[in-house]
This record gives structure tokens, sequence and C-alpha cells, in this order.
RNA sequence: GUGGGCGUAGCUCAGUUGGUAGAGCCCUGGAUUGUGAUUCCAGUUGUCGUGGGUUCGAGUCCCAUCGUCCACCCCA
């Protein structure tokens, strides 16, 4: 029989790394917990229509990226490509910025069908927070100061933030037509995919990493000089709030989003520890999407993070997660003492609901049990043989430390676990 | 979607001008008949990614295909 393969770019998470992720996760968790921000989870599956209306249908995400099927009724449906239109479609579905804010968080699976590299991958992760109804700069500085808290609690060093304002909708448009116009008078410059692009994204066009384009970009027109007022006095303010708690950043005006739904504040964190796939976290504000999706306007700013990639960063900066390891573990070695050790077992889970136990199973001798536990990292091994058996006890033996072995009363081991947790907890 | 590198045991890899597959780790048992990091001994594990082709003979050469990695692109 051939086995069946695993779909490209859909990766298993073993145990020896989940545990890395559930450190990821929980500290994450708990940042964004700490600020009052409360978990929505969204399906994974939306109409495919939500997405083309708030991505844009005619990014690269949404026009070639997205896996998209019919259902059984003929409907378009998708997968979710990244988790923002999806919350907002939720906030609207059941009423959740009517007349009310709203901090939420998300995480789970999104798919792209890319080629799969480093860091990039057809199913990843992504945790994410969302901010609804809040006008001032004061929730931008608060999600970015958020994601840099994370940061420090992860033992991440190196990332850097990257800011940049694109103005309200009406601004990036005006600027659009300015960029398009630029652009056309120097279309002897451009190759076929940057003709393309400034066809359906000019903005994008200022990210490109063509040397050739390099020297028109340089004096293109500015973003800036095209920022309406109120924009330019929303992004000052925000950087005199990252000032006032000490968040670097570097103002970069080519920072343009891929998403058509973002408006005024875009922020992005890289490092240069991962290659090609540096950016870990990015968002921004997208305050015309609410009403775009049928809503009331309402202002609205989330980011959205790859766990994949901070993980591969730890990893880089030598941040080392110590595996959660067992308390303890239970070798049995002959009929009477597997029965015994089973129930003794049980007894030890019923007084102490949060033990860490491992009950071997399969048999094996002594010595092979022992390597096992050892293995594992338990603090000590709970040995029964017919003599412990016999006489009601079970022999403890500290794996960690060099303290005699010594038998316990099957009676009084329950304490006796207690007492050792309270010396060394 | 485009380009390049790589696919040999569960893992890391060796395999010389084509001659019928190896090491270390891991795992199992034993030396040590009731005790774990060492040492020693023994043992298990392979459609050599897949399908064609060249050849008396292919892990080794050719073609295709799939997978993987990296970059472009895109983005978290």
């Amino acid at each position: 029989m051939s086995r069946i393969q695993p779909i490209r770019g859909m990766n298993d998470i073993l145990p020896e790394e989940s545990h890395v992720w559930q450190y990821v996760e929980d500290a994450i968790r708990g940042v964004l917990e700490n600020h009052g921000y409360r978990e929505i989870r969204v399906p994974v599956v939306e109409s495919t229509d939500l997405f083309a209306r708030s991505i844009g249908a005619a990014t690269d995400i949404v026009s070639k990226e997205m896996y998209t099927f019919e259902d059984r009724n003929g409907a378009s449906l998708s997968l979710r490509p990244e988790a923002t239109a999806g919350c907002v479609r939720a906030a609207l579905t059941h009423g959740l910025t009517y007349n009310q804010t709203q901090r939420l968080w998300y995480a789970g699976p999104m798919f792209r069908h890319e080629r799969p590299q480093k860091g990039r991958y057809r199913q990843f992760y992504q945790i994410g927070a969302e901010a609804y109804g809040f006008e001032g700069p004061d929730i931008d500085a608060e999600l970015i100061a958020m994601s840099a808290r994370m940061w420090a609690r992860l033992g991440i060093r190196h990332a850097r933030l990257q800011l940049n304002s694109l103005g309200t909708t009406e601004a990036r448009a005006a600027y659009r037509d300015v960029l398009v116009e630029y652009f056309n008078d120097h279309r002897g410059k451009l190759d076929a995919e940057a003709l393309k692009r400034l066809e359906l994204n000019p903005l994008r066009l200022l990210d490109s990493k063509d040397p050739e384009l390099a020297p028109v970009i340089a004096v293109a027109p500015g973003l800036h000089d095209y920022l309406d007022a109120e924009s330019r006095d929303h992004f000052a303010r925000l950087r005199e709030l990252l000032d006032d708690v000490g968040i670097g950043y570097e103002v970069n005006p080519r920072l343009v989003r891929g998403l058509d739904y973002y408006s005024r504040t875009v922020f992005e964190w890289v490092t240069d520890r991962l290659g090609a796939q540096d950016a870990i976290c990015s968002g921004g504000r997208y305050d015309a999407l609410v009403e775009q999706l049928g809503g009331r306007p309402t202002p609205a700013i989330g980011w959205a993070l790859g766990v994949e990639r901070l993980i591969a960063l730890l990893a880089e900066e030598g941040v080392d997660v110590t595996p959660r390891a067992p308390e303890a573990y239970l070798v049995r070695v002959g009929e009477k003492a597997e029965r015994a050790g089973f129930r003794l077992s049980a007894q030890l889970r019923d007084a102490l609901p949060d033990i860490d136990l491992v009950l071997h199973c399969g048999g094996g001798s002594f010595k092979s049990q022992l390597k096992k536990a050892d293995r594992s990292g338990a603090r000590f091994a709970l040995i029964l043989g017919d003599d412990e058996v016999a006489n009601e006890s079970a022999t403890l033996k500290p794996l960690r430390t060099d303290e005699p072995q010594r038998p316990i009363p099957w009676s009084a081991l329950a304490d006796e676990l207690k007492t050792l947790r309270r010396h060394n907890p």
C-alpha cells in the first residue's frame, strides 16, 4: 500500500516542538488578557465574497492564493487567508460594534496557496488582536506597546518596528492618482510585473526590490505630502505616545501593506534573522472596513503575528524552552506489580488531581523502565516490584539528585509527594 | 507562478571510474538474576522518493515526475 502524503505546505507539529508552541501561545495570550482583550473564535471557512470585499479582489491573496471551493449547494466558500475579515463580519453579525467598543484577540490556522519556503507555509498560524470603535491614537499605541511587551516576555530582542501612515481612504486615493501619473511618465523603466502592479496596487511599487526601479522610486512623490491634516496629527500623536514609553521605531514611508483595507497607521515588526520572510507581526488601521462590509462607520485597528516565524526567531535568538516533565514515573515489574501499580496510579491521581504522573505500560526490565523514567525528565521514579507489593509500599527513587531511594507505604505516598512539592516546587 | 540545491534505515549521514547497501544515534536484550547518565557484547530496522530509459549489471548515468529546502514573488 502506498502511503498517503501530507499536503504540501501543511505541517505536523510534533510533541517535540509543541511545547514551544504552548510556551509562545501562553505568553502571548497572557499579555492580551492582561490588556483586557478577550478571545473571539471565528470559522475557518467564510464566503469567498467576504475576503474579496475586504482584502481586495485584485490582491494576490484573493486572486491567486485562496483555497476556494463550492459547497454542495454551489456557494463559493474559502478557507480564511487571514482573520480580520472574519472578525469584522462576526462583529457585524452580533452587533458587537453597536454603541460599544471591543478589544478582541484570536488565534488559529490561516490558509494561503503559496510556494512554501522558510517561514511561509500553506497552513500557518496567526495570533491577532483587533480593536473596534476607538478613534484616537492611544489605541494604536496600546496595540503596538502590547506587541513590544510580548517580545520582551518571550525573550525576543531582534525585532524592529517600522511605522507609516497611509492617510485616510480619500487621501490615499488622491495620492494613488498622483503616483499612477508619475509612474506612467516612467513606463519605460517598468517591467511586466511592475506594470501589472501599477494597474492593481500602485502603492506597492514603492516597495519594489528591483534595482532598476530604485532611482525612479527615490524621487517619486512622497506619501507624506498628500496626507490629510487629521491623519498627520494622528500619526504625530501616536509617535509621541510611543516615545513616552520608550518604544523605538523607524518611519518607513515606503511601508505599504498589501491588503486593501488598511488606512492611516500601518506598522510592521521585522527581523534580520529569518531570511526572506522577515515580517513577524504587522497590522494597522482599517477605519473604512466596517462600513465597507455593511456596518456603521466604525474605526478599527489590529495586527496579526505569525506563530511559526516567532518560533523560528526564538530559536535564532537562542531562547531555550524547557519541555514540561512529569513529576513521577511509575515503574512496574511483574504481574502483581502491574496490577497494583495501576490501582496506585489512580489513587495518586485522585489525591493530587494536578499530578504529572506517567504510568509505564508495556513491560520491560527494571533497567529499561528506569531508562525511560530518566528520559522522561521525571523528578523521581516510583518503583513497584514483587517485594514492594508484598509489603504494600513503593520505592521512591530521586532521578535528578543523589538522594538515596527509600520505601514509602502506599497509604503515605500522596502525602509524601505533597511534602516533596513543598520543598521543591 | 519562476529559478536553483537536495532526496540512501525512525534521525544525522557515508557509499570511491556503474558490480547486487554501510556507520553513528535511537530501539530491544544481556554482562550487572532489584535498579537509571559510563563501558562492553548481541540483535532489529531499507520499495536507495517514484516511474521510465541506457547497460550483462544502476544508489551511482539520462529523462520525467513527486517531495523538500532556499531565493524571486507575496506576506504573518
